[in-house]
DNA sequence: GCGACAG
DNA sequence: ATCTTGTCGC
C-alpha cells in the first residue's frame, strides 16, 4: 500500500505534496498496448462505475476490458479528483489479464497545482506508465493552439513546460495533455497524436468512457425492473 | 478581498 | 460528472 484512501480533504493536500517528489518522468518506451480509464458517475447514489478498455497500436483495435462498480467514498474537490477515482480505476485495472504499455486517464498529469493529477497518483500506485488527457483546463498558460487535428501548443506552469493542449480532432475544443508518471511531455503528445480517430477523445478514453456508461445504464435499466 | 476550480 | 430531444450544420 503506497496510502490509506481514508483521509480528509487536508490530508490529501498533504498528501500530494509529499507524493508529487516520487512522480519520475522520463521518455515513453515502445508501446503495442494503451489502456484507456474513465468512470461514469450514478445519478443520485454515491456510486460509481470504472472501465478500462485495452486497445492495440497501431490499428487501435480493442483486445480487452473490465469494468467495476464501487463506491463513491471521497468527495469531488478539485484539485483531488485522483481520491475520490483511483480507488475504483485500480481495482478494475487489477481484474485485466494483461499488462498494458501504458495507461491513459481522463484527468490532469503533472498540469496540477501540487504537480500531482489524476494520472500521477495512478501511476504511482500501478508503478506504471500513464498519460493524462483532461478536457478541460485546471492550471497553466499557453497560447491559442492551431486549429487542425494534431495542432499543439505548449502548456506551462510556474516557468516549466508541463504539459501541452492538443487540438484532438477538427472543430472541437482542445485536450490538456500532461504526464503523470513514467513518461514524459513529449512522449504524452505524441502517444495522444497517434490514438485520435476523429472524435474528440482520444480512442482509449472514448472506449472506456461509453463503457463505463453502458455499465452505468444497465445497472439503472435492472433496478427499475425490480422495482416494477 | 476577488476570482478560478480536472470529473 | 449529471439532468436531457431535437435540431442546426458540415
Amino acid at each position: 500500500m503506497l496510502h490509506s484512501w481514508t483521509l480528509t480533504p487536508d490530508e490529501a493536500v498533504a498528501l500530494q505534496t509529499e507524493l508529487a517528489g516520487r512522480v519520475a518522468l522520463a521518455p515513453l518506451g515502445p508501446v503495442r498496448t494503451v489502456a484507456g480509464c474513465d468512470i461514469a458517475y450514478d445519478t443520485f447514489a454515491p456510486i460509481l462505475h470504472a472501465a478500462v478498455v485495452v486497445v492495440r497500436l497501431p490499428d487501435l483495435i480493442e483486445v480487452e476490458r473490465a469494468v467495476v462498480r464501487a463506491d463513491a467514498a471521497f468527495p469531488y474537490v478539485p484539485g483531488l479528483l485522483s481520491f475520490r477515482e483511483c480507488p475504483a480505476l485500480l481495482s478494475a485495472i487489477t481484474t485485466l489479464r494483461t499488462q498494458p504499455d501504458v495507461f491513459m486517464v481522463d484527468g490532469q498529469g503533472i498540469a496540477h497545482p501540487r504537480r500531482f493529477g489524476l494520472a500521477c497518483h495512478l501511476g504511482l500506485w500501478l508503478d506504471r506508465p500513464v498519460v493524462g488527457c483532461a478536457k478541460t483546463w485546471l492550471v497553466g498558460d499557453h497560447a491559442e493552439v492551431g486549429p487542425t487535428a494534431g495542432d499543439t501548443t505548449p502548456l506551462t506552469l510556474g516557468g516549466e513546460t508541463v504539459g501541452a493542449v492538443v487540438r484532438t480532432a477538427d472543430e472541437v475544443r482542445p485536450c490538456f495533455v500532461s504526464p503523470g508518471h513514467l513518461c514524459d511531455v513529449d512522449s504524452a503528445v505524441g502517444l495522444v497524436r497517434r490514438v485520435l480517430s476523429g472524435f474528440r477523445h482520444p480512442v482509449p478514453t472514448r472506449l472506456a468512457h461509453m463503457a463505463a456508461n453502458e455499465a452505468r445504464r444497465g445497472e439503472a435499466a435492472s433496478g427499475y425492473a425490480d422495482t416494477t
